[in-house]
DNA sequence: CCTGGATCTGGAATTGTTCTAAGTCTTGAC
DNA sequence: GTCAAGACTTAGAACAATTCCAGATCCAGG
């Protein structure tokens, strides 16, 4: 119910500017949505980013939870992602990247694209434009593999 | 829900022996939906599997398709095309390919694989075991390029 | 021709997400 | 400052895709 007033100047710059410039304000809610996503970059769910959002705003709902990844989202601070038809999952990680996701944890990873590989865009047929794609890659993350070894 | 992954009895068999081989009975419902996603190859939903096979099933259930659906992928038929957190799509195409998502109009195209192409493991950091990739592709299909061309 | 297990069915339940309506806050005009 | 307009948050309802469930039905083997 109540609400924060404007936070200390400075304090997540970046966001407040990406807000401001997609005509959206830089409320407590959202910048604690953003914070709790830096935090810890392990591409929670909506519902994760809820229980950890809750921690220092016990008020907030589910709602406000969407609401915020999806102002975040538009304003391309954050990215969604997405594997077969699990929950979406947020990853503030912004450079180009693809995932990797473990089947046996379940836990997804970034892998940054290797400059030297080229883009698979040649081997599209003719007439498709591509304006981007995704390698999502399954298998076994480290430490899953170390463990299935024993 | 574990799921067995049938090591093909030969490739490109019957629908019979390869359900046989799972330990599954060929019925009629089952056969009928097999029909119907290789009649028309467009990756339809559950939903739109269910209206087609209504027509020559008209008391097949909703339940009976996902349980057909979820037979013919189990033994190695048909396989799951997800994209974003839109409704699974069923695809009888087995060889290796990916998929190309039209942004205009929704459509789901196949893209066969580049055998010159590398595969991209090289390019996951040590320590991953990858078992399959898949690439998605994003942009416009050649009929909704031509029609923004105009 | 029985019987047990596989299968089919309609409907309820579940999950993740979006919508809605009402209340709260902020901004800008005066 | 004061006030209205609009942005934002909230709880809960609604929704879509899917899965679960329990009873009915089918069918192969004895």
């Amino acid at each position: 119910m109540k609400r924060k007033t404007t936070p200390a100047p400075g304090e997540g710059d970046a966001l407040e500017s990406r807000l401001a410039y997609a005509g959206l304000r830089p409320t407590a809610q959202r910048q604690h949505v953003y914070r709790v996503l830096l935090r810890k970059r392990d591409h929670p769910t909506a519902e994760e980013v809820f229980l950890r959002a809750k921690q220092e705003i016990p008020d907030i709902s589910m709602a406000t939870v969407y609401n915020c990844l999806d102002a975040l989202v538009r304003c391309g601070l954050v990215k969604q992602v997405h594997h077969d038809r699990g929950a979406t999952r947020y990853c503030s990680n912004m450079a180009e990247h693809h995932h990797f996701y473990c089947d046996a944890c379940g836990g997804a990873f970034d892998i940054t694209t290797d400059p030297e590989a080229g883009h698979p865009e040649m081997t599209l047929p003719p007439g498709f434009q591509m304006r981007r794609y995704e390698i999502a890659f399954n298998g076994l993350c480290p430490q899953c593999a170390a463990r299935k070894h024993r």
